[in-house]
DNA sequence: TGGTAATAGTTGAAAATGTAACTAACAACC
DNA sequence: GGTTGTTAGTTACATTTTCAACTATTACCA
């Protein structure tokens, strides 16, 4: 098992971005996971919420990126444990305003303060410089 | 819709990988799957063959970080569509050393000249400094 | 040597995701 | 005002992934 080719995959970024996200979504994974029985998409919903305060699915959607289904199933699931609730637009009922129960909003506190502790492990292996250009760059690879 | 918290998503490096990998990933996706039907873990499994010439399905996971379902099921499709060969180890019959066939590495060549071309793409997005520490911070949180 | 543990890899069932078709509400145009 | 087109969101079905249990082979050790 020896390397052969010059073509080097840790140099691909699409993989190397994979390797690291994947890796370093771990220890927060199980801790929502661990402690909520959440899914990814749920926390992001979750997330999203919290911090916007009152959106609708597509809203959602354009913000995290994330196809309307994931977006729809999450936010079934979300609700079935009563931290979100759901308002229908009186103008537009095709529209449905999503925001927080109380509950929904002490579960993200709870991991809104796992996840800088994660962020901040995660920190340690970077310097200062590398965080701030790291950011940087992984914002502008983010527009598609 | 408006921001609230003082806590930002765009600075959670889980998220914002997340983010950046999702997208980067998409056009490369296009190609493997458009041009030959394979999925995320096929053409990782094949890319490292191709690169490392013989391995067992252990050694995929390791490096790849893959799991090891993944990673057999993905030699499965693989060996179906006579891209790879399989040969048991004379000594130790659990293990498998597995190979690239003519046709997988031909396949490999194509899609490895598409994705050097879909990196091009996303390293404009940076400069030339940028690309250097990226690549550094994400090789270090890719370290377990 | 025989019995237990460990390792490589596979398989089946359950969960999650992706795709496309669908419903319901509104808009626009004649 | 009725027809056609859009938009927000859901649902059904196929495809993937995950998790746990499984087989087969080798290692360890009393």
């Amino acid at each position: 098992m020896t390397q052969k080719d010059d073509f080097d995959l840790r140099e691909f970024l699409p993989y190397l971005l994979n390797q690291a996200a994947e890796i370093s979504s771990q220890s927060f994974q199980r801790t929502y996971k661990g402690r909520y029985g959440m899914l990814r998409t749920e926390w992001r919903v979750l997330f999203h919420l919290a911090i916007y305060e009152r959106m609708t699915a597509k809203d959602i959607c354009e913000k995290a990126i994330m196809h309307k289904t994931k977006v729809s199933r999450a936010v079934q699931r979300l609700e079935q444990r009563r931290y979100l609730q759901r308002k229908p637009d009186e103008k537009d009922r095709r529209h449905e305003w999503l925001t927080l129960t109380l509950q929904g909003r002490a579960v993200y506190e709870d991991l809104r303060a796992h996840a800088q502790q994660h962020d901040q492990v995660l920190m340690q292996k970077l310097s200062t410089e590398e965080i701030t250009v790291l950011r940087r760059a992984l914002n502008a690879l983010s527009q598609p």
